[in-house]
DNA sequence: AGCCAGGGAGTCG
DNA sequence: CGACTCCATGGC
């Protein structure tokens, strides 16, 4: 009998029989979660967690108020209702995705809140990312609201589209920080649609990211695929392109594409841990 | 000191 | 188009 969503303490409790936590949180899509004893604590949007899994559930412990839709926010940010033993059915037809597959089976690709994930992979450019998540820490503290737990959700377009370049010196994000500017603008004005992102064709919604500057061919694909739900996207780095050229000399297979973005994370996770495809130490 | 970090913009030819 | 160079900052 399923446990209901929200317990008496507050905790709510997700089934996720195929999640591995640990790997989804630390294998470089999202920076603002940290690991804490047994499980990791975060902020997305407005709200702060300490997040754990055991037996097969999810287990989320706010630390902000609950609002009303708490447990349905959750579940969409850790991307619960995707069929992922359906793309990994599909990913085991191919000889190098299986293999990516079990060494890391148990990832979802994050939702995250668009703009967030926008502001984040801009200053992921040219960057390493224990310094992405201090810019980014520094930039919620600075100029993200107040949370009750004392943590600071992330600031709003219009907050930071009021700003000048040298109120984001504090944030040490160096040539980036007119970047960010830019995309806080474009959203601002309402330039770039969210929806429109979201359902229209993909050559459409590359070629409206990539008009913000800051916004290059990889930055695009990670905005629509961790902050578009856009499994169709494929990040592709220096480590992607070794990866590619060494097991795809033709490309990724298009008959691939509708998982291509689970199968891009899995390589990722796959070449620079498992010492696969490069060796750098 | 020098190199690297999940790139991208600006400038050449 | 393709191949450069520079870009701020911090860690090693």
């Amino acid at each position: 009998m399923p446990l209901p969503a929200v317990q008496l303490d507050g905790t709510i409790v997700l089934q996720a029989p195929d999640l591995d936590l640990r790997a989804t949180l630390l294998c470089g899509q999202c920076f603002r979660w940290e690991e804490r004893g047994t499980g990791f604590f975060g902020v997305v949007s407005d709200r702060a967690a300490l997040v754990s899994y055991r037996d097969g559930n999810l287990l989320i412990a706010p630390a902000t108020p609950l609002k009303e839709d708490e447990a349905a926010f959750w579940r969409n940010y850790f991307d619960l209702d995707r069929d992922y033993e359906a793309l990994r059915r599909q990913m085991a037809l191919h000889p190098v995705l299986r293999e990516a597959c079990a060494f890391a089976s148990g990832i979802h690709i994050l939702r995250q809140p668009f703009f967030e994930t926008l502001c984040s992979f801009i200053l992921s450019a040219n960057n390493n990312i224990p310094r992405i998540k201090g810019i980014i820490e520094r930039l919620c503290a600075c100029f993200g609201p107040a949370l009750e737990d004392g943590h600071f959700g992330f600031p709003s377009p219009e907050t930071l589209a009021a700003l000048k370049k040298e109120d984001l010196a504090p944030l040490r994000c160096g040539y980036r920080a007119s970047y960010l500017l830019d995309a806080a603008r474009r959203m601002a004005s309402g330039e770039l649609d969210e929806t429109a992102l979201k359902a229209g064709p993909m050559p459409d919604a590359r070629a409206a990211l990539q008009t913000v500057m800051g916004v290059g061919p990889k930055v695009a694909e990670c905005v629509l695929l961790y902050g578009l739900g856009r499994m169709e996207a494929f990040p592709v780095d220096v480590w992607m392109r070794r990866a590619l050229l060494e097991h795809f000399p033709q490309g990724f297979p298009e008959e691939y594409r509708s998982c291509a973005g689970l199968a891009q994370q899995v390589l990722y996770h796959w070449v620079r841990q498992s010492g696969k495809s490069g060796e750098k130490a």
